[in-house]
DNA sequence: TAGATTGTTAATCGATTAACAATC
DNA sequence: TAGATTGTTAATCGATTAACAATC
């Protein structure tokens, strides 16, 4: 089977993003050199890419369908089918995840929410039930989620997902900014912020 | 001068929670292997990561003083002095961020929100003060920020990058889900949510 | 001393870029 | 047809891993 960089699979969506916007606008066909004077990748590179995923070739001259491109990245990245997740830690950062609206668009359906505050559990955030972490083991096998959106404070993630993976959990995608260890087979996902923001510093600061 | 890669960049931020969180338990001492053990990171690798930042040598048998290594990747990442920034786009994940108290930690001071909402505008949300976007070009040169975090729809990040360079923003952490162009010299860095999930989901679906 | 761990140098691996013939 | 763009194959580049002598 093909096998995809990370780089590579986190370009798809920026692509994505950019042939909808390209669609809005009425723009029928595009190609590589066009996508990489707006996007500022390699036309060799977007060619690479897309042909990894299309089942049809380019059209010299002409270059790809934008509707047809859409098509096959949604497919690709499985927003045509939802998988279904459950929230843990409803803080600022879980409660603007709740809230976030774009998740249904993405393949990604958040059924409920977990947190431990008396002025949490109990009440809805984005729409969404939110049950205290003590009724975790047994609500979260009935809900058919197999994915945790973890958002709890970092001494706290690694607790969380052990709890998560004994109930069934398949996937973590761990907003803790912290390393986690996890058994074989499990998925872990990690948005780190403090990564990121080392990232933007270090290229500010070595400006100059 | 030395290069650092993303990569490398964004590891020193894991290594350094690891070193607190030994240094909280009263280790002095951590060599490579058992670093390596910890964070599944090869043990080459770290010994690179940590020699490329620090002034003194490893010592044979023992490997590196925990409180300096900490001491020392706080100061390569700039946390010991604060950067100042202004948010724009307080929505939900705006505000989140608004609210997360580690920035300071991590040298970055969030000095004021900018929201084009009357609820926000205004009032205060996470101890900073909200001004509406209309005053930016006004307020803005005034508060001594060189960085925007963006956290505006993905519709209205371009635009907002723009004003904010004309402006004097020198960096932009990039929180919308698509690409931005900016110009030279400006650091652009993005977090995208979109971009984590489908690597998420693909390792997810290829599972099996 | 013996052995664990270091730092350095070389080998490997993978991803990106370049070159170029094929094609509409 | 001519030329832009494609897909493929080879070259380059950079990062990670392996090997190993140095050292406390």
């Amino acid at each position: 089977m093909k096998v995809f960089s990370k780089n590579q699979l986190q370009r798809y969506p920026i692509y994505l993003k950019f042939f909808k916007e390209l669609y809005e606008d009425g723009v029928t066909e595009i190609s590589s050199p066009k996508i990489a004077a707006e996007l500022g990748y390699s036309e060799e590179q977007i060619r690479k890419d897309l042909q990894a995923i299309s089942s049809e070739p380019g059209r010299p001259k002409k270059g790809r369908s934008v509707a047809k491109l859409i098509e096959t990245i949604e497919s690709f990245l499985g927003y045509r089918d939802s998988a279904y997740a459950v929230l843990v830690g409803c803080g600022h950062l879980g409660s603007a995840l709740l809230n976030y609206p774009n998740f249904d668009d993405m393949g990604l359906t958040i059924v409920a929410g977990f947190d431990v505050s008396p002025n949490k559990v109990g009440r809805d955030i984005g729409g969404k039930h939110i049950y205290h972490m003590d009724e975790f083991a047994t609500v979260f096998p009935t809900l058919g989620a197999k994915i945790v959106v973890l958002c709890v404070p970092a001494d706290h993630a690694q607790d969380a997902l052990n709890m998560a993976v004994e109930k069934g959990a398949v996937a973590i995608w761990n907003f803790a900014p912290c390393h986690l260890n996890a058994p074989t087979g499990i998925v872990v996902e990690t948005v780190n912020l403090a990564s990121s923001l080392a990232v933007l510093s270090h290229r500010l600061n070595s400006k100059r």
